[in-house]
DNA sequence: GCACGATACGGAACACGGTTCCGTTTTACA
DNA sequence: TGTAAAACGGAACCGTGTTCCGTATCGTGC
């Protein structure tokens, strides 16, 4: 369930030593090449920062949506783990939901472009949506429902709608030193508290 | 000052008569095609629609952006110019920077693509993305200030932010039913407002 | 009415992106 | 060591925006 990060193809047993090696080679190379160009960089930048041919990104990653998802998976993760942990340790779930948004912003934010990629017409970056939603969303639901239990925000908003809209406010936040998504965000949040 | 739209190279004047034709049926052919398949349609389409090559359109608008300019061009100022309007009839100056956000989120949404070409990366909507600050950002900031000045709203978010956060929200609304703009951008506005 | 220069046109060609395809190389196993 | 399967490399393809240049059209002076 931890698997090192293929996204793709079997799993680690049944590959050859060359192409697991590669992948890794390629994951790291992505990695590197994410952070130095943004998520956005050429395929060909990527094939030839791991020097290999774009073939062999295109056999491990069936889509350069793949490669994105199979770089960030770890974080993904773990940003999906942090909820349940923080609705436990915070004082309400209010707080615990806006130090998960935080969490969530910070790494959109972080990773250049990715915020971008992740609300690009479907056609490219689809399956990077896909697997965002699946993995966050249901966190997300949680965090909302419990906050709205508690009766410290409306409960009249959907977690889909709430986690699109930061999303779309971390685009652009890199690369524009004028624009404060985090601020945003956080309006956003305040504006999900009960008038009362 | 209000010329039917053509967005650079000399006034009516001085033009031959089928250029200043072409670049009418350009404008007509760009709205419809906009309108059917998106603001992000290929330039290609624009010109089969209207019936010339694509170095007619370049000549006529340098690029894309300007084309997607010269369209909404009217519509732009329109919004712009409702802000003043819309502050001396409404009865608080909050109130009215609702309606003037209701006005350009609605104009957003309605174009398919147009709030994505909005923020796209700089690279090709560049042009886009600075006519829509030069023209709405003074209004923005007028609004703002007059609702900050009557204490309704805190007075530290940038006009500039502001606006972005609203296009960037706006990003995508169409071709999503399940992801309703206008309700974020009403949670966000609302979070604008002054703890007391 | 006609000729000729300026203006505008059309669309092939280019740059650049993702993706596919297939001949060649490498691996693993007998 | 021989061989079949697996993986590789990168040329080729398709769809973008944009540029370029030979050709057609306009409009003006005669």
């Amino acid at each position: 369930m931890n698997d090192s990060g293929q996204s793709a193809g079997s799993s680690a047993r049944s590959q050859r030593k060359d192409a697991r090696r590669n992948q890794q080679t390629l994951l790291d190379a992505a990695a590197e090449v994410f952070v130095s160009s943004g998520v956005d960089a050429p395929v060909r930048d990527i094939a030839a920062k791991a020097g290999v041919g774009v073939g062999t990104i295109y056999r491990h990653f069936p889509t350069r949506a793949d490669l994105v998802i199979a770089v960030y998976r770890h974080q993904v993760d773990a940003c999906a783990e942090a909820g349940p942990a923080l609705l436990a340790s915070s004082p309400t779930p209010h707080a615990a939901l806006g130090r998960w948004v935080d969490l969530f912003v910070d790494f959109l934010v972080t990773k250049h472009g990715l915020a971008t990629a992740l609300q690009g017409d479907s056609t490219c970056f689809g399956p990077l949506h896909t697997y965002f939603l699946d993995r966050l969303l249901p966190v997300c639901t949680e965090l909302l429902e419990a906050a709205a239990a508690s009766g410290e925000i409306r409960s009249d908003l959907d977690a889909y709608a709430f986690m699109r809209g930061i999303g779309n406010l971390c685009v652009g936040a890199d690369s524009d030193p004028r624009y404060d998504a985090r601020r945003l965000v956080a309006l956003l949040v305040a504006g999900l508290r009960q008038p009362q």
